[in-house]
DNA sequence: CATGAATGAGTTTTCATTCAT
DNA sequence: CATGAATGAAAACTCATTCAT
């Protein structure tokens, strides 16, 4: 492995444990046992290496959703493999999910929007989905693209829910996924009652 | 306004500029035109300053959503009323809502967990009214607790997008949020098709 | 008591505790129940305070040494009695012990030497004994004002050691106590050997 | 000279001119003309730069000793080396003594005990002296490392009397000295008195 | 006799970064 | 590709003291 995978690794690490704010770059060169300095012939400062983590995590993100894509599947099962592909990945990668989400607006533009964009248009792939289900009259969606947003919102609720640990003890996890996955896509689709 | 309220003002400003972990005590000393050593007159230290504005927001969003309990309404009005009221006000208060939820789950040992359950208090009731909703034969869920908490992760994430200023700027923010709300209620309630 | 005993009081206490130089005057009011402006309707400042400490502590022991004195006793026996109330008194109360000799010498300009003499007149006391006892032909000493101090020296010596925990920690303190005032006695007697 | 070694000889001059617990980091880094900081790079912290200090002050005591060890005198001339010697290293660096004997007994778990037991190892060489003399029939001594503690203690006081400055005006320092090393020397030796 | 509010100077320590090698 | 030495700015916090009440 690289000096510059191990720093990214190292970071990814530290920034689970420590949080966004804390992680310095002497802890960093400590861990990965190189000298701070080290670190700036990989990275042009900090929020270099930032961006890096950044990048490599919405790349992540994307490909995992990706891998979820199949299009053989009817689209309220897609919905279905896309939100479970996302909340497993989210959870699995806590800390290249946490990096996606925690960088707060107003630091943001520090960071290059183009990158935060290439989410957007895996969520777009989103909007897709609902279109088709909305012309085969499985979905109750006004507009696709917003829907899809709110879609993308309402399964961020819950990933970071769980993430954050706000979760009330008495809940079991996997019930509360479940539970949430089933309302989520009850949202969407039309019910058909038996006649 | 005594000068333990200025503080606790001026600090809510600076965590909604700068973040949780960015604030220092020498940056709200200077905007409250003291010096650094006068805060510790009124807060502890560091922690204590935090703890009091977490303290109080929690209990303004409870008052809010107190406000909009109307024991009238049938449950899914209800519910509207509630995530309405809900978004509406951590829209309004984004210092206040994300100083509830911007702590770090590694960092909250250092405050009292009790806090942060008068939180879920106001969201066991939420457990009511869908329990309500239930026996009515409106909704149509398994574990009212369960679904309640579903319920809020869902709304939380349509907050937070809209706070991290991470919604697609095509979107209006409104059609967003009713649409959003609409999706979220919709996946509670069984839907009557006309015969 | 009155406000100003409780201080002084306290004052030891932490003195004991902390050392000389890491009591505070916050400290001490916070142990009294005053604030800390109280202590300057007392005192005019800390170095007041820390000389009211020094002189009651040197009365005291004084009084400790006086009380020792009897006129009655033969030098030798003088001695020995002195020595032992010395030690005696520097180990019950070793707050007022370190009191007056933690001091540094640069930082005594600021409090009156006056003071620090109290403690000397009182060893002249001993080179009385001394002159007595030389002219019994039971001492063997040549300036009795320089053995007094050189004995005086070396019972200070001894109480340091103890107080300080420097003894090894094999050795019984009784046991060393013993010892050290016989060797110290010794080296002042003349040893009539058996003809 | 290395900047290490430079801030060691600063960090021993401000202790002998301020105490132990008033040197400061700041204070030591503008003696040396660089910023605190630097000292960073050079000593984990305040207590590691303090330990430092205190090694390198047992060593050279223990060196110093060493040095005045002659296996080839009589116990008694030994002893009188020894004493001298202790005495005059002492003197002339009172710095080196100082830190080695100001660390107050509450504050030493802060540092390697390991340490000062090599200061010990030292004394327990006093005790060989000791003991051979008391085979010899030259001391009048009942427990050899006993004595060996008491002498270093008396020996002790003498030296700490003279650098706190708190000897008599009128004495001069030589005359103490050399008065009081005869008194303690006495102390051991049995006396033979011409038949 | 006592307080609450405030200050300015000080404390140790950590940080991102630079520069010469 | 890597380091060791250095810096200036900032962090949280403590201190003795003062002043108006």
């Amino acid at each position: 492995m690289s000096l510059r995978e191990e720093i990214i690794d190292v970071s990814k690490e530290l920034l689970l444990k420590d949080g966004f704010n804390k992680i310095s770059m002497r802890k960093i060169a400590k861990r990965v046992n190189v000298t701070a300095t080290s670190i700036y012939l990989h990275f042009k400062n900090k929020d270099d290496l930032l961006l890096a983590l950044i990048e490599e995590s919405i790349q992540n993100l994307n490909k995992a959703l990706m891998k979820a894509m199949n299009s053989s599947l009817d689209p309220i099962q897609q919905l279905e493999k896309l939100a479970e592909a996302y909340i497993q990945y989210a959870l699995e990668n806590p800390q290249e999910y946490e990096i996606i989400y925690m960088v707060r607006p107003e630091e943001m533009p520090k960071y290059p929007k183009v990158k935060f964009q290439e989410v957007r248009q895996t969520y777009e792939l989103l909007s897709g989905i609902i279109q088709d289900g909305k012309e085969k009259e499985l979905f109750d969606v006004d507009n696709p693209l917003i829907s899809a947003y709110t879609l993308w919102a309402q399964i961020h609720g819950v990933v970071t829910v769980v993430l954050n640990k706000r979760l009330d003890t008495r809940i079991p996890r996997d019930s509360f996924l479940d539970q949430a996955i089933d309302h989520i896509i009850q949202g969407f689709v039309i019910q058909k009652t038996p006649a």
